[in-house]
DNA sequence: TTGTATGCGTTATCAC
DNA sequence: GTGATAACGCATACAA
């Protein structure tokens, strides 16, 4: 019934040589001559061979499957990231495999077995936030399988990663929201565990500090991020009589939240307050005001965590010095801080 | 030096049995005593056993893969659509391995193949606005590898397919803008050769009808469905003193484009000009006026295309009968249609 | 430049 | 309920 699936033996077979000169033919061994290359290229067209990467996987040790884990697939950021991998794995031939934590550690650690037990050659990932555990992380890197983190990384695993310059990118927005007159300065920040948050918050202090301004705790607002940690942050600020006149919030989904409030209260972006947010999220141009980001390119993030895994699958273990790729961030000046043109 | 990988067989010498007992012991095997799976499981554990799965592949013919492929995998649709698939492969032991074609024809072949090559288990995928050739798509069906289309599908070859219903989410933003008064209303369209906006135009056409509208085709763009389209397509009629009080597009981000000039023009909306969008994308919320949409639920659609696919996984080849699941859209009301209430 | 032999780790078919 | 054996399709060490 089935057309049997052909394979480099039955290519042999028609041209009375072996399966191991057809293999050798198909990789392009050049110890193999051209005109068997040739007719085992025909032979495999006209029999319309198709490779089977299970049994070469196998053979090789190789799958040529990069496992990507991320929170979510379905936020900007992640998705962008996944398809700068993916350019680049698949001009080199290799197939990205990816799978979601959402943010449950449980499911982290079960996706990285799960990777394991799929035989990815490496696997690209970010942490997520509720994680303090990298146990399933050193696992890979005891079994010598590349580990490239990015975005949400830690140093306490000896392991590549990508990131943007998150104090500089803290530092480039605050130090535009001086410029454009702001000395009470609301900040919008998460959890100090999550490197990235950390990092973006000492930039908004340094800023500050060079300027010359207080720093103020009483303005800075611990939250998870969302629409709705910036609306009620940006509520709580009204209802405790707080003066500022600028934020910069981590996100820019809080940023949007305390837009949506300081537009209910009949407060004017930018003249009164003028707001940055920060990972220049797609919506960002489309917003009334459209809202002053920080682009943290992250096809180009993307990209280069993919470099930096060849890399290392291309690095004997031994051999091997963690690589960190720093990207720099870009202030995206839209309205919602243009105060001084306006 | 490399700490030999554990296999059945190390966990069979230990415990004095074959591999063969401990490959079933491993699979649950109900001919298998539970007290020698008690002690294969421990064993497994107490020796760090990481199941081969590339080995199983090969030997069974099952990858646990599946192929998802996407014009781009940062839309936020179609990551949400990732999203769902991957949300439900992974509860039955399956992996989402996902390509983009990038809309080009040739990339889509490429991607099939590979596919092919990796052994997939099956693929799901949404078609390229340039592909007019379903050959690629025919192979995996001769080759008896399941295929579920989802969103941009074609009736022309015998597979699964989930789609919203897009001739009512057409009919439905069209017959919304008329209830709120509108009786010239403009229609954003792309290519007729892709369902998707064919279907929406036809319920946009039908609506009229109902309502006893004279249909006017002047009144209707067609564009690439971008954002710059839109503002091109608006430009373009008031150019032309084109009359209309509003605008039903089969893209948000057509929508957004339009609404940009008309605000720069000092056109109000909705008062002056009301519009619908399509997709119910993320930003869509944020904009101002907020802007009304079609969900297509694409989380759910991933679901969905994912039980589709493991219907046909288990259906004999023979036995099988494509199905189509047509999911509902649902009109999301926002500011930039409500004239009445505003 | 090509052939021979072997094994990657698992599952499936028989046998007992 | 368990064992023995073969086979999945390929790549590679070694030989010629």
């Amino acid at each position: 019934m089935k057309p049997k699936k052909t394979t480099i033996h039955d290519i042999a077979d028609k041209l009375n040589i072996t399966a191991s000169t057809v293999s050798r033919a198909l990789n392009n061994n050049p110890r193999i001559s051209d005109t068997t290359k040739k007719a085992v290229l025909d032979m495999a067209k006209d029999l319309h061979y198709q490779p089977n990467n299970i049994a070469a996987a196998l053979r090789s040790g190789k799958s040529q499957l990069i496992g990507i884990i991320v929170p979510t697939i379905n936020r900007s950021f992640f998705s962008s990231v996944i398809r700068g991998v993916e350019e680049v794995a698949n001009t080199l031939n290799y197939r990205v495999v990816v799978s979601q934590s959402y943010e449950i550690f449980e499911n982290e650690v079960a996706t990285v077995n799960a990777m394991l037990n799929a035989r990815v050659d490496g696997v690209i990932a970010s942490i997520g936030k509720n994680t303090k555990n990298y146990e399933h992380y050193t696992n890979l890197i005891k079994k010598g399988i590349p580990l490239v983190l990015f975005d949400r990384t830690t140093n306490k695993i000896g392991t590549s990663q990508v990131v943007i310059d998150d104090f500089l990118g803290g530092y480039m927005a605050t130090e535009h929201l001086i410029q454009q007159g702001c000395t009470k300065i609301v900040h919008f920040t998460s959890s100090k565990k999550v490197n990235i948050y950390k990092d973006r918050y000492r930039g908004y202090k340094e800023a500050l500090n060079d300027y010359n301004i207080a720093f103020n705790e009483s303005l800075v607002c611990k939250g998870n991020m969302q629409l709705e940690d910036g609306r009620i942050a940006a509520e709580q600020l009204l209802a405790l009589n707080k003066e500022f006149d600028g934020i910069f919030s981590s996100s820019d989904y809080a940023a949007m939240g305390a837009i949506q409030i300081l537009k209910e209260k009949g407060i004017k972006i930018p003249e009164e307050v003028a707001v940055a947010g920060f990972s220049n999220e797609p919506f960002t141009s489309f917003t009334d005001p459209a809202l002053t980001s920080i682009s943290q390119f992250p096809i180009e993030m993307g990209r280069a965590a993919a470099e930096l895994f060849f890399d290392m699958l291309h690095t004997e273990k031994k051999k091997f010095i963690p690589q960190k790729t720093v990207l720099q961030p870009e202030l995206v000046i839209r309205t919602s801080s243009l105060k001084t043109i306006k």
